[in-house]
RNA sequence: GCCCCGUUGGUCAAGAGGUUAAGACGCAGCCCUCUCACGGCUGAAUCAUGGGUUCGAUUCCCGUACGGGGUACCA
């Protein structure tokens, strides 16, 4: 078998050769260590929290190291191209503040390895393609779809291996007149690779993994096919030509590609290329809907896709926050020893990463949150409420819109000093927790404590007495003992601790009942604060209209 | 079915052949306190399982169970 001839009879338009590629897509020139990383997504248009976990590490190794973080369109499957996607990919990313040096982006391409997109590469994938047929590493076969299907069933019956290789690689010798007479009689064909592994006894081969370590696998058997008929590579063939021409240093991907890995590493091989570092990630899971801790991982699952977040009030930082949580094992206790660190300034590495999947906690994201915004400017968290509610809540947008000095106070709120509250979560939560600021939200939400019963009026009625809107705290706090005492109530909660029977009750439960008429609600931060910035009048008006509810 | 990866409290996890098996979230209780939050303290709760190897194994080896992934001209 002449492989020249037949090289030049499947790929007769190809006349570049891999050196003409090396000498296109020369070695980068980057300093000692630079690591250069992709993100691959295929553009279906549909992000999870998976793809930003992998992206974080790409971004972190990358950027860390002083190298390259570029984005890849993974297209090969025509099938499930959906337009704007890449848009999409970019929007979501760039909303947790990770930012591509170059590859794809809105506005075109950007870099000197591209094409970026793979439906554009179809040139240099088939030059690589004839080079491994000019090498007899690859073949084409013929078989249909209802040949392999039939096999499929032999080799079940046989209780074979399935797939193609040895004795049921079929094409895997043609003669070259036997090549030609199909192909001239219009006969499709694929690309395989003629694979070296012993099917009967493949060899062990051992790949180091940057974050499960030394891997021990069998060596691949399989003739798979690395151009499909239409002339586009399948993934493991795109794979490695694109990242061998783009010069990836480190490839981080699901872990759902380790059993493919043998694939690449024979292709690697065949290809006479130095392999890049692989990082096989752990899935992120789930609980599922029966609240059984199985772990899954439904891609359709709301809080797995990205855009939750965002429409859920999430704050990027925070979210960030809690993915480096999950990526890294000694990311909370640097964050406890670097509280105002930037967050680059961690030492990621993949060494620290986790090899079993991680389940998404809500909680920890909360708690995360509430750690992160509490740094946060009140200025720039107005910014993030009103931004989002923009976007998804318009109705409060109207009340929050050009109300920015007003809300700034407010949210600032108990937040100053050694001891800040941490009270915000995420945006609605945020407006929701501050809405009674705002006349058009206010509500009375909760009951007066059973302390007091009957006596809401009179406490009511001698607060508005007495309240006088410049009072500092102390006389104000000092006015409502007075209050408590007059009508039966111990003015220091710890003297009805001690007495519970000489009182209806103590001057908490008292001063709850002048909160649930200025705030609404049973818990706020402080109510002195609260009236400053709500003002005299408001103050007044509600206290009546709390006290008038009662006769 | 076969192949690959994984399994430390409810969750995220550190960890080493001999430890009282860290820490965080959540939960319970207490303290602080005008409520809540914050903060502080205390507590309940873990090495999937059966065999080996070993003086000793949660840690190493083998099997089992469970979970995840693959087994495509998907990625």
């Amino acid at each position: 078998m002449d492989h020249e001839k037949l090289a030049d009879l499947l790929f007769p338009e190809i006349d570049k050769t891999p050196e003409d590629y090396e000498n296109i897509y020369p070695p980068r020139e980057l300093p000692e260590g630079a690591k250069v990383t992709r993100l691959g997504p295929s553009p279906t248009g549909f992000m999870h929290l998976g793809n930003l976990y992998g992206a974080f590490v790409d971004e972190r190794l990358a950027h860390q190291s002083g190298g390259v973080f570029y984005l890849r369109i993974e297209d090969t499957d025509d099938k499930r191209y959906v337009e704007g996607a890449v848009d999409v990919i970019i929007d979501s990313l760039e909303y947790f503040g990770i930012a591509f040096d170059e590859g794809a982006a809105k506005d075109g391409e950007h870099g000197a390895y591209g094409p970026y997109t793979q439906s554009e590469r179809g040139e240099i994938y088939r030059a690589m393609a004839k080079y491994l047929v000019k090498n007899g590493a690859a073949y084409p076969c013929f078989m249909t779809e209802e040949e392999i299907a039939s096999m499929r069933e032999t080799q079940q019956k046989a209780q074979a291996a399935p797939g193609v290789y040895g004795e049921y690689a079929k094409c895997r010798d043609l003669s070259y007149d036997d090549v030609k007479e199909r192909i001239d009689a219009g006969q499709s064909w694929v690309l395989r690779l003629r694979s070296d592994g012993d099917p009967d006894e493949p060899a062990e081969i051992k790949v180091k993994d940057a974050i499960r370590g030394m891997l021990t696998m069998p060596e691949n058997c399989q003739d798979v096919v690395i151009l499909k008929a239409n002339g586009i590579p399948t993934y493991h063939f795109a794979h490695v030509v694109d990242d061998h021409l783009m010069r990836t240093t480190h490839v981080v991907r699901g872990e759902e590609w380790l059993s493919t890995l043998p694939i690449h590493v024979e292709l690697f091989s065949k290809m006479g290329w130095r392999r890049p570092v692989y990082c096989h990630t752990a899935q992120l899971m789930k609980l599922d809907e029966n609240g059984n801790k199985r772990k899954l991982s439904k891609r359709k699952d709301p809080e797995l896709r990205l855009g939750y977040y965002k429409e859920m009030g999430y704050h990027p930082a925070a979210v960030r926050e809690y993915l480096l949580t999950l990526l890294n094992s000694n990311y909370e206790e640097w964050r406890a020893s670097h509280p105002d660190a930037d967050i680059d300034d961690f030492p990621f590495t993949t060494k620290k990463m986790s090899t079993s999947g991680a389940l998404f906690d809500i909680n920890k994201l909360n708690d995360v949150s509430k750690d992160t915004l509490v740094k946060i400017s009140a200025e720039d968290l107005f910014a993030f409420m009103l931004e989002w509610a923009e976007e998804y809540d318009p109705e409060t947008a109207s009340i929050l819109r050009g109300r920015e000095s007003y809300v700034g106070p407010i949210l600032d709120l108990g937040r100053s000093g050694k001891k800040p509250r941490k009270d915000f979560v995420n945006a609605p939560q945020m407006f929701d927790y501050i809405s009674y600021f705002f006349d058009e939200r206010f509500e009375i939400r909760d009951e007066a404590p059973e302390e007091v019963r009957g006596d809401e009026k009179a406490i009511l009625e001698k607060y508005l007495e007495t309240y006088d809107q410049s009072d500092d705290q102390n006389d104000w706090f000092g006015k409502i003992r007075g209050i408590a005492e007059s009508l039966g109530y111990a003015a220091r909660p710890k003297d009805f601790k001690k007495e519970p029977d000489r009182y209806k009750g103590h001057v908490g439960h008292v001063s709850q009942v002048i909160r649930i008429a200025v705030t609404g609600r049973a818990q706020s931060p402080d109510i002195w604060e609260i009236q400053q910035i709500l003002g005299e009048k408001r103050v007044r008006e509600r206290v009546r209209a709390f006290a008038d509810s009662f006769e």
